[in-house]
DNA sequence: GGGTTTTCGGAGAGTCACTGTCAGAACGCG
DNA sequence: CGCGTTCTGACAGTGACTCTCCGAAAACCC
């Protein structure tokens, strides 16, 4: 099912991705070209256009603008999104994959390892904050139907709701990542967006 | 007081945005450079840049950017911040420079005059709608503490919360963009925010 | 498994947004 | 009118990003 080539331009892009994240975390995320990058995952420039179309689309890959829209409307409960949210937080934030203890020294901190190493640079590079800020308003546009579906609200208002959602997300995860990294993630979601309940709630 | 200088510089910098807007309603945004704005306002590239930072920063000039926080909070009521905002919004979209009837034939369109005019681009160019996507977070990050301030909420849900009331704005001009623009927007903003408001009623 | 089609990565050239620096000019002030 | 400050324009440079073309390898068909 999965052709050589699919299963071949996933690796690369991991390669890639990680290549980069090696030379950003070294000398920092403007000081690295795509050409450095691209030699040091042994490809040629055009294919990190062409895999993530811009510089900080290596470290805004939204797993959402990959969902399809099926799948987001299972996770989705359009009575409690919330709680919904919480709950994705919750499962993505696995501890085998998230930051917490990578190295095995007991100690969790913000980009050592794992899916979380590149939120680090959400918030200290503009740019790439930028680009995540377009990612949670592409992720609403596509969860604003969904809220409308649910019956209490009307089109503008979903989409007025939806935006609160992903970038109270976003908020959060600010929270999240000024602290430190320590706790998780889905904790500061929880925390932060509780206000946000009341309206959703009778 | 405002020397001449001062004086000059708010005028160069208008008809620089003029210029702009003349020769992308003519030809697209994309299809512009930054020097033919530059030759057609008789400046040079670099006070472009100077003036407004990037190309975005021509359509992007946040007003609240420049507001000082005593004003800002002046004009937010941390009880009652949606109420808050669409007083602002009616007040900032008086008639007289307002896109409704600018040009005396009965009718109010998107994109026609006044500082409505290049609201247009956030929803249509990629870019511009990145650049207002920051705008509305950089107004986020300044709104924040006085939502804290407020006493109900503390910094991390005033942070979510602000978020929401900046972009639930944005969706709710975008709402009003996608109608044409014939409505006040303020009408859009307390339509689409009303759900908002249950957070802070009692 | 051989021949055809389709797709995809690499190479190269080109555009343009954006960043510095620097010298000169205009302004503000005494 | 003279002096220090501030702003402007000119210039050169960098690098992100686009576009096009070509060869290779995968996918498809028999």
């Amino acid at each position: 099912m999965a052709g050589l080539r699919e299963q071949w331009r996933r690796t690369a892009m991991r390669t890639i991705q990680e290549r980069a994240l090696d030379l950003f975390d070294e000398r920092g995320f403007g000081a690295v070209t795509i050409e450095e990058i691209a030699t040091a995952a042994e490809v040629s420039p055009s294919s990190v256009y062409r895999y993530f179309g811009t510089k900080e689309g290596l470290l805004v890959a939204d797993e959402f603008d990959t969902m399809s829209a099926a799948t987001l409307g299972e996770l989705l409960d359009p009575a409690d999104p919330v709680g919904s949210l919480v709950e994705v937080v919750r499962r993505y934030e696995s501890p085998k994959d998230g930051p917490s203890d990578a190295q095995g020294d007991g100690r969790a901190e913000v980009g050592t390892a794992g899916p979380w190493r590149r939120v680090r640079y959400f918030f200290t590079e503009p740019s790439v904050r930028s680009a995540a800020l377009a990612a949670m308003d592409r992720a609403a546009v596509r969860i604003a139907p969904l809220l409308e579906a649910g019956g209490t609200v009307d089109a503008a208002q979903a989409r007025v709701l939806a935006h609160a959602l992903t970038f109270g997300y976003f908020a959060a995860l600010e929270t999240w990542h000024d602290d430190g990294g320590t706790r998780p993630i889905a904790d500061y979601v929880t925390e932060g967006l509780a206000p946000l309940r009341r309206v959703w709630s009778v």
